[in-house]
DNA sequence: ATAACATATCGATGAATATAGATAAAAACA
DNA sequence: TGTTTTTATCTATATTCATCGATATGTTAT
């Protein structure tokens, strides 16, 4: 697998989870804990914890320990690389 | 799982395989048959046949019958639908 | 120090997916 | 009709991934 397809994958995996699609969502709403996020989906924490270290690597989640919780937000650039690389797929096109 | 959410992911999930990538890249180059597809992969064919229906399955790409062969090509529609979706995921943050 | 709380890591398991080989189906052609 | 070519489907298998329970790590408070 080429570098730029294995970064690739790493960014369109993170987003075909459903659980990892409700966190990005709500993440829309601000900075959350782990915590606050787990309330919200029928997982363990250690499953959670699982989903949010894969949505970390691609990119698209920043993480910051604010005491003994960790907070999670959205990475802007994630996202517009996201996009970009969805550009250079179609872009190209004749 | 919500059906976005399902929908979304048939669109990421036909983004995250190596093999996919690569196709959509020749793709780039305009329409191509199944065959002429299979000579830059090392897989067989039905592999390619799996791969090729998960990815008109996700509206990234199109198929059309020409003769004996399958023509594929990618769907302008089905990458706007996929910026879309990043773009909603994203938008709303505050 | 230790107890309580929040999160991460580890090991095991079941489900989903990529892959290949064999076969079927569809089309062109002798 | 039978043969060749191209693609799709079926079955089996190996790998990847989501999930959980148990445990470890890190932080705060008592």
């Amino acid at each position: 697998m080429r570098i730029e397809h294995e970064q690739n994958a790493k960014v369109f995996k993170a987003l075909c989870d459903p659980n990892r699609q409700m966190v990005i969502e709500m993440l829309q709403d601000g900075e959350k804990c782990a915590c606050k996020i787990l309330d919200e989906l029928n997982i363990v924490q250690s499953t959670l914890s699982h989903h949010m270290k894969i949505l970390c690597d691609s990119g698209l989640v920043d993480s910051i320990r604010v005491g003994k919780e960790t907070h999670y937000s959205l990475n802007k650039q994630g996202f517009s690389n996201a996009k970009k690389i969805l550009d250079d797929l179609y872009s190209k096109v004749k």
